[in-house]
DNA sequence: AGCACGCCGACT
DNA sequence: GTCGGCGTGCTC
């Protein structure tokens, strides 16, 4: 039970903090403090209050008993599910580093009653003659810090106050020296988020195919019985996984339990939630990323208190607090954007398998295209896996082709569409039916590639891509080797070798061009920075306000339009030369997905894959839509080259100002592990993206089939950070 | 992270 | 001698 302390980790993202500190639980708060709650403590020498979570309860501390400080004040009680939750956070703590503070925060992320978020800014008050007037000042009476900040401020008007303190290494009592002359001054800005409601629909009727019942009542059978399952449903598109998903969840609530329901962002749109909505009514609540932290955390309160049952929401909807927790589905279980970009670098269907565990709930996984490490998953029996091969909807699949386009360049062909698409796009045209061209940008890191044979210069080491530099080097971003970039293509000889070059706005352009009078629209990175205007686009062109619709990624998810019934897809190959172990898989996804928006509608629709590799596995498996085809090749691929499922991966990134001491820390830490075990190491090299805002990165790699070799590698290396200490920013990532 | 302590160079 | 910037170490 709990005792008299409380061990308590504070709010403040430190290795050197990043450990728990006990606490004198006052007799006033027993009742409502428990694992998980936040708490204000007196912190250091000045008692400064900060937060901080409790973690776990003792009746001793290794630590002078009369020196210890009271908890303050409770912010947020809470009635005792937590635990699990504090569980959970330890188990990404280990699996993919960083500090306990940022695992807990990632679990416990909307404690915060607070309505907004605090940025500071620095702004300088004095013009550029008076600031380096300071800065030759500061340079001769040997004030190093000060010079530094003064002397990027001569170049801008204003920094981010975390920048000077962390990349520049300037402190906070420096900048606040700074202040006090009134040379600069600190800016607090606050943002807020609009909220967004929906509205309940009302019960409709479920009719369940033969291959969807079988799903659905082996679930049923384990929740009798009171067993969780792990199942993996692999379903074409339109073959019904969401009624699976509310058949599923009306059981798991029937039991008494709760479920959530993981969806990635992109597809969380309002017919997707009505049909939940439709369902189980006001048991239903959403998170999404237009809601305010106040809102996101009333959502929790009401799922903490039971005042509903179903959490619909991307990868953080995972850790709603519910008690009962039965069953959780993770729909379009392949998306990337199920793996956090932050740290803790956490992918939600490992967290959420976890999670299961140990909450004992069910867990679901579902996708047209289910992800390698899925599929082996269950390949090894640690998934059931079930297939719904038909189409409720009764459509069929369109016809693919695949144009080879180093036959079109033979064939006098130089522009970037082959002769196929050309022809589909007119005659849709004469007919008033739509086309969408979908152009593959992933990869389009400068890699170089032979026009006439498909050649694509690769590295000797890693078979990744190599990627042009401005100085005329290709450099391979894995372990840094670097040659002159050839004028010749090594293979064939021709002289037709170079970069891709093609963006949406040239295929515009062409097909303009080609085409006068012809009504395009255009959906990139570009058009869609303003708000709302990804939905404008998109309804623009499902009510025929143009006759072709040409973009990126974006466009080949979601959205169905029934006249669509040409789809082009630009340049295949440029997803498969990007320099990531997954550009296979990625490009497969990308093409079923793409080739699959052709014909949603009654009349059937027609789909062209442009490539200079046609033979490529990729490629071809999803010209036959080929799941099975496709996983036996990309899995001898990843178990040859040690990548996962296979084996595991861990990826430490340094980053920091000068690329000098970013290197040679790269090259320390390496060393850690490189002298000492058997497992390979790759690099350190620069990574794909070398520089970022002036920050150099770095990266290395090892792979090895034992995670827990990995993760104690990880270890030793956090460790020789703690010994050094450095300004750089250490990121682990952890597949 | 942020605060106190104490070292060391600069200036009256 | 003192003043003050800036590195160092500690925080229950």
């Amino acid at each position: 039970m709990k005792g008299k302390y409380a061990d308590i980790i504070v709010d403040i993202a430190h290795e050197k903090l990043d450990r728990t500190f006990s606490y004198i639980v006052p007799e006033s708060f027993k009742d409502s403090v428990d694992i998980g709650s936040a708490v204000m403590i007196p912190f250091g020498r000045g008692d400064r209050l900060i937060k901080g979570y409790i973690v776990s309860f003792s009746d001793t501390s290794d630590y002078d008993e009369s020196r210890l400080k009271c908890i303050n004040d409770v912010i947020d009680e809470n009635n005792g599910i937590d635990d699990r939750m504090v569980k959970l956070a330890a188990y990404m703590r280990a699996r993919y580093g960083g500090t306990l503070i940022q695992s807990l925060k990632t679990v416990l992320p909307m404690r915060k009653k607070a309505a907004q978020i605090e940025h500071r800014t620095v702004i300088r008050t004095a013009d550029t003659e008076s600031i380096t007037a300071e800065y030759g000042e500061c340079i001769r009476k040997h004030r190093t810090a000060q010079a530094r900040l003064l002397n990027e401020l001569r170049e801008a008007e204003s920094l981010p106050y975390e920048l000077l303190t962390g990349k520049l290494g300037v402190s906070a009592q420096t900048i606040k020296a700074l202040e006090a002359r009134g040379l600069i001054r600190i800016e607090r800005s606050l943002s807020y988020r609009n909220p967004v409601k929906l509205k309940d629909g009302s019960a409709g009727e479920l009719l369940l195919s033969k291959e969807q019942l079988n799903i659905t009542d082996s679930y049923k059978e384990a929740l009798d019985k009171g067993e969780s399952v792990r199942y993996l449903i692999h379903g074409i598109t339109g073959s019904g996984k969401t009624n699976v998903y509310i058949k599923l969840i009306d059981d798991a609530l029937k039991a008494g339990g709760q479920a959530i329901v993981l969806i990635p962002e992109i597809a969380l749109t309002y017919q997707t939630l009505k049909r939940f909505y439709s369902h189980f009514g006001e048991r239903v609540s959403v998170l999404n990323s237009t809601l305010s932290p106040a809102e996101k955390y009333d959502q929790c309160k009401r799922a903490e208190n039971g005042e509903i049952d179903i959490m619909i929401g991307p990868r953080s909807a995972l850790f709603t607090p519910f008690k009962k927790l039965k069953l959780i589905i993770i729909d379009e279980e392949h998306e990337n954007s199920y793996k956090s970009e932050m740290t803790p670098k956490y992918h939600a269907r490992d967290v959420a398998i976890r999670l299961s565990e140990l909450s004992g709930a069910s867990i679901v996984l579902g996708s047209a295209t289910p992800s390698v490490d899925a599929y082996y998953k269950a390949k090894a029996g640690e998934f059931t896996l079930f297939t719904l091969k038909e189409r409720h909807t009764g459509q069929t699949l369109p016809d693919v082709w695949v144009a080879d386009m180093r036959d079109e360049l033979m064939a006098g062909n130089k522009s970037m569409f082959s002769r196929r698409l050309s022809a589909l796009i007119e005659d849709r045209l004469s007919k008033g039916e739509q086309s969408m061209l979908f152009l593959n940008r992933r990869g389009y890191a400068g890699f170089i590639s032979c026009r006439e044979c498909g050649e694509v210069i690769k590295c000797i080491h890693c078979d990744v891509s190599l990627s042009l530099h401005k100085n005329g080097i290709l450099v391979c971003h894995y372990c840094g080797y670097e040659i002159p970039r050839p004028r010749l293509c090594p293979k064939c000889n021709s002289k037709y070798i170079g970069e891709f070059k093609a963006g949406t706005e040239q295929v515009e352009e062409k097909l303009k061009m080609l085409y006068p009078g012809i009504r395009t629209l255009r959906m990139d990175g570009d058009t869609t920075k303003k708000k709302d205007s990804y939905e404008n686009i998109l309804s623009a062109f499902a009510n025929n306000e143009a006759d072709v619709l040409i973009g990126t990624q974006m466009i080949v998810k979601g959205h169905d339009f029934p006249n669509v019934t040409c789809v082009g897809v630009i340049a295949a190959d440029m997803s498969l030369n990007a320099q990531e172990y997954t550009a296979g898989e990625r490009t497969f996804e990308l093409l079923v997905q793409a080739v699959g928006r052709a014909g949603r509608g009654d009349k059937k629709g027609e789909a062209v894959i442009q490539t200079y590799q046609p033979e490529h596995y990729a490629v071809l498996c999803a010209q036959n839509q080929d799941y099975e085809g496709f996983y036996e090749e990309e899995i001898a691929f990843r178990e040859i080259c040690g990548y996962p499922p296979a084996a595991h991966m861990l990826s430490v990134m340094i980053m920091g100002k000068y690329e000098e001491s970013v290197k040679s820390l790269a090259e320390t830490l390496a060393l850690v592990v490189k002298c000492d075990k058997d497992f390979k190491v790759v690099g350190p090299a620069p990574a794909a993206i070398g520089k970022i805002n002036d920050v150099y990165r770095y990266v290395f790699y090892m792979k090895d089939e034992s995670e827990r070799k990995l993760l104690s590698a990880r270890e030793r290396i956090e460790d020789e950070i703690k010994k050094l200490s450095p300004t750089e920013q250490i990121q682990f990532d952890f597949i």
